[in-house]
DNA sequence: TTCCACATACTGGTCTGACCACTTGACCAC
DNA sequence: GTGGTCAAGTGGTCAGACCAGTATGTGGAA
């Protein structure tokens, strides 16, 4: 029996799930006022502070725009919203979202390789250590998708000897993207996983404090998932 | 007269700012449990309903944990919280933090290149018109501030041509964080935002569709002011 | 003595209904 | 037109109550 924790939906987060909805799927469109908190509490079925903390948490993300004594109004999103609602973007109605996968992937190369160098300047040997012990792990592990967990904890320790507040906070972002459909592409990055010299060679780099050597085998290291995942999400488009 | 709008600070914001304060300061430190909601809305002299919208927005930013019928306690938030908290962690105490500064320098200088290779391969006759616009409006220009602004709306049409979701939100959480210090970092900038030849050629690079050289033209252009500031704020930290 | 059930006293979750503060727009006086 | 006034609707805030979980200590049973 695999028993997962049952999942208690509180009712602000429903309240605040459904708008987002709304609004993420385009069906509030920018600029559009949303019905007032008393109509949207009495719409719901539910109490009027619920409504208002949904809604102040959609002001939050910069979804809506709420002023006091007039109405609340759409937001154009993608202009407005931060990288925390890619989780959100990402698994849309419980499925994927290709090219928002396709997005994180590019995004993901491009930025991985330059986390390695910044690593390789300033890594410390704690940094070194752990990126030991993620390999080794790596090496042990059998499971796909805990084998997953461990590669997220390398690129962690990584972003770790970067030093970087802008790159922990995105690497934070991606991550929270991640991590809720890791069971679902586990099977898909295992070969990335179980390339096993390829995190040896970028360890080395930030070992050798060889930024150049660094970025090379972090690219050398991911490109090729990358693009095969991303000829794949073209072809699964066209279809 | 330079009238602003007056500043209306509404409850929950302000308990929410006082215990992002806190968490973010360290003097909340990472597993500690906050007051109860009864008891923080006791001391703060607020109803409880607005303690308890503040605590959802803490939750929402991933700073703090909060569970039915137990204490509500502090995260970590260097490993949870999300690029959105950038602003915060940017101006704190009304002053610019340095080490976050110079780090959103790095990130910039490594990530808009990427930006541009991904615009000159996929950016519109559209997305071009837009850049001139934005470099012809560089060039008419007097005002420091207004220059900034404008810089701004390229690369926000650089990103626009990336077409890429992840960055795009990067894009907007990053501004998010810049513009609110816009007037006093106007000055510092001003020498980047007069390199119109350079602005040209990353265009140029992008209407030819050649990612390298948009690549290339990009890291010519912020690198310099890039390396003067980074210095200039390790200088400062040493002092 | 050990351990488990259970009462109890916390915690957060939710609702109701009231009142204040602000914006809007219609109407009116100048 | 311009500016004042007012009513209606919106969000902002509060008090108090009760529900729903969690932690803890105390008792009795083994």
């Amino acid at each position: 029996m695999a028993l997962k924790p049952v999942a208690r939906r509180l009712v602000p987060d429903e309240v605040f799930d459904q708008i987002l909805s709304d609004v993420v799927d385009g069906e509030l469109a920018p600029g559009e006022s949303l019905p007032s908190e008393r109509r949207l509490a009495e719409v719901l079925g539910v109490s009027r502070p619920a409504v208002r903390e949904a809604l102040q948490r959609m002001a939050q993300a910069r979804l809506v725009e709420v002023r006091h004594g007039g109405a609340t109004t759409v937001r154009e999103f993608r202009r407005s919203a931060g990288l925390d609602l890619l989780p959100r973007l990402l698994v849309r109605n419980g499925e994927l979202d290709l090219s928002v996968a396709r997005s994180i992937l590019e995004a993901r190369l491009a930025i991985a390789p330059e986390v390695a160098a910044l690593a390789a300047e300033r890594g410390s040997a704690a940094v070194h250590e752990a990126l030991q012990e993620a390999i080794a792990a790596l090496e042990a592990d059998e499971d796909p998708v805990a084998r997953q967990r461990v590669a997220l904890t390398f690129w962690d320790h990584m972003v770790d000897g970067a030093d970087s507040v802008v790159f922990r906070l995105m690497f934070n972002s991606l991550r929270a993207a991640y991590e809720p459909t890791i069971d679902a592409l586990a099977v898909l990055m295992e070969a990335e996983v179980s390339q096993l010299e390829g995190y040896r060679e970028v360890r080395a780099a930030v070992v050798a404090h060889d930024p150049e050597a660094a970025r090379a085998a972090t690219e050398r290291l991911l490109r090729p998932a990358t693009t095969t995942l991303i000829t794949a999400i073209h072809d699964l488009e066209e279809a």
